[in-house]
RNA sequence: GGCCCCAUCGUCUAGGGGACCAGGACGCCGGCCUCUCACGCCGGAAACACGGGUUCGAAUCCCGUUGGGGCUACCA
């Protein structure tokens, strides 16, 4: 039997950190398996659900590299893909099974229904449906339907067990007892999620149901409908919740959860998956732990699926962001963080010699990072020179509180007077000037220099730095980087 | 209330009767490297929720307790 996998998201909000976990899960089953994902919109709840919320979820998996076989925007043979438009279809179904008695109208009211509920929960009842319409008569059901009365559509649960084999929680049992007769289909004619899921599984061909634990108890009451449709229920995999930090249900109350804000902070998708993939599910080998999506697809096993609930860990993520990050070239990379340095005013066009000049950058900061907005925060050295406002750190005071350190930048300065351009060469004698007329060397030397170049106490290599800011001398950028002399000038005009 | 699910370092996890006085990773702490912050390397602290069984032997199997989560909707 081929494998056929389905997210099948409501469009109700942006896609966010536990949707994905699902979808992620879902997509390397169908990958690893060579059977289709597919993209089922459940938009039937009408209030809440919203057509750009769609669009962004789509969006949101693409960037992911989540690609799904058929659905929503690919189309496919078993569609439609969105639930408003597959209402023909639940009408049929349910048809037939008010026709097969399998299912009758029921004419209570909800306010009704609800204070029942109320008072059987007060009462320390059992809060079910009292089955009041069970036993209407069909055809006198059907006229009073037909002469225009409200009515929902309930399944007739049968008595006994339901059971089915969970491939991550195993065996599971549930007790008919404890299941109302359920609305398969609303007084206004849309179908209930129960019954939407199941005709939609049933008629996109869906192997494995794999989705959240959330929907474990949900299951007989699919599993009946399956049986009432008289068709085979699939294989259902239930993944366990992702909390916050504080064992709560991980939700937008514990930071950034959702996709888009990972991505504007600079996550690239592989560690978000990769991150993800690890939250429930660990590989074979012990100690992989970066793995490629690819890698994933390969080794994914919903058997080494873990049943309990794991807490989202910010911290892990940036590490493993961190460790992607590092696998992309520097090409790449200036490809990612153009938009923060623009956002930033820092660059306009990207022409090659800019190009060439942020790849250097680049090389030179990108050990430090985590995140691309923290390369982008870490080019601050050198596009955003303002002795000025960084002399007055305490450290950088510290540094040129040292005997002979303000000598030692204009010992420095004096070595640099007749110099055009900077090259490694001429930095490093200048710097061996310096040296020479105060006699500073280590710690005493090269700080004072780096606060001269920087205004600060840290950052990269100073070596790579002045390379840097040396390269940017004729590049068209919309505010000039100052070269070294300026800098050195600057500084030395602020220091007494 | 009833039903269902879960429980190993702070966090993610390995483990599924003897290989475990419990292994790895993130984070944390210390050291080394170093002009600085980082990176990197080395080292350290840190867990089987509790109580009963079963067994020669339990993190592992069973029961209970506690704690968390879910369902019990004309939400999905």
């Amino acid at each position: 039997m081929s494998v056929r996998v389905r997210f099948a998201p409501s469009p109700t909000g942006f896609l966010h950190v536990g949707n994905v976990r699902t979808a992620l899960f879902n997509w390397l089953f169908a990958r690893r398996h060579a059977g289709a994902f597919i993209l089922r919109i459940e938009d039937t709840d009408a209030a809440r659900s919203e057509r750009h919320f769609e669009e962004a979820l789509c969006r949101d998996l693409r960037w992911l590299g989540l690609d799904w076989d058929e659905g929503v925007q690919v189309g496919g043979e078993h569609g439609p893909y969105r639930q408003t438009d597959r209402y023909a279809l639940y009408t049929d179904q349910a048809t037939r099974l008010l026709e097969q008695g399998a299912a009758y109208h029921c004419f209570c009211p909800a306010e009704e229904l609800e204070q029942e509920r109320q008072k059987r929960l007060e009462a320390g009842l059992q809060p079910g449906y009292s089955g009041k319409c069970r036993r209407l008569d069909p055809t006198q059901a059907g006229q009073r339907v037909e002469s225009g009365e409200a009515a929902v559509l309930r399944l007739r649960v049968r008595s006994g067990k339901v059971g089915f084999e969970d491939l991550v929680f195993g065996p599971v049992e549930f007790d008919c007892e404890q299941i109302e007769d359920f609305v398969l289909r609303r007084s206004d004619g849309s179908p209930q999620y129960n019954f939407a899921v199941v005709v939609d599984d049933i008629g996109m061909k869906i192997s494995h149901v794999i989705r959240g634990e959330g929907h474990l108890s949900n299951t007989p009451r699919q599993i009946l409908v399956y049986e009432a449709l008289g068709q085979p229920p699939p294989h259902f995999a239930h993944l366990s919740t992702i909390l916050g930090p504080d064992g709560a249900k991980l939700s937008k109350r514990h930071g950034a959860t959702s996709i888009d804000e990972f991505r504007e902070a600079g996550f690239v998708p592989e560690a978000l998956i990769n991150y993800l993939a690890l939250l429930g599910w660990s590989p074979e080998e012990e100690g992989r732990e970066i793995l490629s999506p690819a890698d994933l697809c390969r080794e994914f096993d919903l058997k080494r699926v873990n049943r309990s609930p794991a807490v989202f860990d910010p911290e892990k993520l940036r590490w493993v962001n961190r460790s992607h990050l590092r696998a992309r070239s520097a090409a790449e990379l200036v490809d990612l963080v153009v938009p923060s340095l623009r956002r930033r005013g820092w660059i306009d066009q990207v022409t090659s010699e800019i190009r060439d000049w942020l790849e250097s950058l680049i090389e030179g900061l990108r050990k430090y990072l985590e995140t691309v907005e923290d390369l982008a925060a870490a080019a601050e050295v050198i596009f955003d020179f303002r002795p000025e406002r960084d002399l007055h750190n305490t450290q950088v005071q510290e540094v040129l509180r040292e005997d002979h350190a303000v000598e030692t930048i204009r010992a420095f300065q004096r070595a640099l007077d007749e110099e055009t351009a900077l090259t490694p060469e001429t930095y490093r004698a200048a710097v061996k000037a310096a040296q020479k007329a105060t006699g500073a060397r280590g710690k005493r030397l090269y700080h004072p220099i780096r606060v001269a170049l920087t205004g600060r106490s840290s950052g990269p290599e100073l070596d790579r730095l002045v390379e840097i800011v040396e390269g940017a001398r004729q590049l068209p950028l919309p505010a000039p980087v100052p070269p070294v002399r300026k800098r050195v000038e600057l500084v030395l005009e602020l220091l007494p």
